[in-house]
DNA sequence: CTAGGTGCAAATCATTTGCCGGGGC
DNA sequence: GCCCCGGCAAATGATTTGCACCTAG
């Protein structure tokens, strides 16, 4: 763990929400002016690797970054395309019945799931009175 | 709809796979040699916007399309990035009561969700003898 | 004629990599 | 000295876009 890695890793912690490489990189430039993209990206992948924060690949636009590794959903804003922490359980045992009960887990090689939900935060759904929710036709 | 495009839908629809944008390419190029990839990105957006076909984003790698609009999740393969439909019915109701019961439902405009599987193919797990799956360690 | 669609090539954007120099052991 | 790491800049790879031309209505 080298001085770099640290401010990383503690920016990231600090930030608590869920920022993209360039915001993080943005934050740590302001304790290491001299610091480049470069070494925010690998060290982001070997903390990554190592465990100890969480990527996230959301469809599309670029990768996002968490502090928190503790097994969670996310709710994509479309608008904006912040993320925000789901707060409901792991659907692991749900899943696993499902599956189980087609016999397809053991014919695929399954042992994890990602699941999304798409939405609009807070202030985006502020912001509209003209957005039309897909299927929202009443 | 241009003849092109008219092409692109078809061969997306005869693949019944989850090609990438240049599987596609290959595929029209042998029906229209002349056709560019720009013209197969256009039109597979348009496509896609039309809900013709589907845009699946995985994490990660590049966009993968689909001429199944239903309604379904995909397994998407480690190793090879190959994704498969998975046969369980979407999980609306379960996760509307879940968000309901959260009263979060109200609170976040979610109007969608994407659930994705994550696993090994089988063509990539008759490959492997070497590979661990993440928390499978008895 | 007009608009949209195409082919081509150049641009974009996030991310990755090569190279070289420097610090720690 | 050896190695890992960081800074920088150039490369990569998927996707997008500007432009000029063309073709159908």
């Amino acid at each position: 763990m080298t001085h770099q890695r640290q401010v990383v890793f503690e920016e990231i912690l600090k930030m608590k929400s869920h920022p993209t490489a360039d915001e993080i990189y943005e934050r740590v430039r302001k304790r290491l002016p001299k610091i480049s993209m470069g070494t925010v990206y690998r060290n982001l992948e070997i903390l990554a690797s190592s465990g100890l924060i969480n990527k996230i690949e959301p469809g599309h636009s670029q990768m996002r970054f968490e502090g928190n590794v503790r097994d969670h959903y996310h709710i994509t804003c479309i608008r904006c395309g912040k993320i925000e922490d789901a707060e409901i359980e792991p659907l692991d045992d749900t899943l696993l019945n499902l599956e189980n009960a087609l016999g397809r887990l053991t014919k695929h090689g399954i042992f994890a799931h990602k699941l999304e939900f798409i939405g609009l935060c807070k202030a985006c759904r502020a912001k509209e009175g003209d957005f039309i929710e897909p299927g929202e036709d009443d």
